[in-house]
DNA sequence: GAAATTGTGGGAAAAAGTGGGTAAATGTGG
DNA sequence: CCACATTTACCCACTTTTTCCCACAATTTC
């Protein structure tokens, strides 16, 4: 399971270093093969390792294509899926489409989300954090019931 | 299976280069012999591996000629279907019928899709991209239902 | 503070993409 | 059956992109 916060920059080329702490255990599975995609819930990018989308792609497969939001979803995810993998430097090249997609620039941010990790914009997961932050502290707002539920 | 997104042109011969990273594996089934037909949920191609084709082509066999529904399947899928085979660069022949029917001009993207490829007019799969994101957006959409079950 | 590790940038070679000319194959009409 | 037109396949040349490698800067560790 991965988890922590990076801040990481991607160069000229679109190179992203993922984090040192990462890549031993990156390399352990599947040789540092990885597949980057699109988030479809946020502007932002998901990275798995190889074994890990793989599952992904099993329940994806199963889906009817005769039914519009099944297809949908399969083009999507499998249609953007990319493998890349770690080069000698640690560092992954991020698809343009997919840069485009996540509006990433010089800036960006790396989560560990479990299974795999969100690459985000900087300032787009900035405004995103304050956003969801500011509806905590109201008495009304839904995330307090949602956090709640977890006894944290 | 085949995954991931491409944006290709088409010459004005309508040749279409097929990604370098596929290659390999498509002259590896079959010698680089493929299918393409039209596709009859979206207004798209498909492109199979032969062997791939040949299965499809066996399940429209069994269909009822006395059901309109079966007829018109077959009629498409196997009127349409056109083979054609990789050129010396890597590049298909797109049929000048289904180049029309999928609308493809210059600009056109492929994705990969489990067994099969889809082709798409750029402009038309980009609209298409944008009006799913869109409702996937919305609280109560119907895509987010599909997304759930994928435990993503 | 020095050495090792990590981050960053960029040059150069290789690979891939693109465009078009020409010749062969195919189709059409007399 | 032949002549002509059209389409397709093959080849070559050029441009663009990608990949691989190396050098150096910054940061961390000892």
């Amino acid at each position: 399971m991965f988890r922590g916060f990076s801040s990481v920059s991607l160069d000229s080329k679109g190179r992203l270093a993922v984090p040192s702490r990462y890549r031993e255990r990156l390399m352990g599975i599947a040789g540092g093969c990885l597949v980057q995609t699109l988030n479809p819930l946020d502007r932002s990018l998901w990275l798995y390792p190889l074994p890990e989308w793989e599952l992904i792609e099993e329940k994806l497969a199963v889906l009817s294509d005769f039914d519009k939001q099944s297809r949908r979803a399969k083009q999507m995810m499998r249609g953007y899926a990319t493998d890349c993998q770690l080069d000698t430097h640690g560092r992954i090249l991020v698809h343009a489409e997919l840069r485009n997609y996540a509006q990433l620039d010089k800036q960006a941010i790396i989560l560990g989300q479990g299974n795999k990790f969100e690459i985000w914009n900087r300032a787009g997961w900035d405004e995103q954090r304050d956003h969801w932050l500011s509806l905590v502290g109201d008495e009304e707002g839904t995330p307090t019931v949602t956090l709640q539920s977890l006894s944290l």
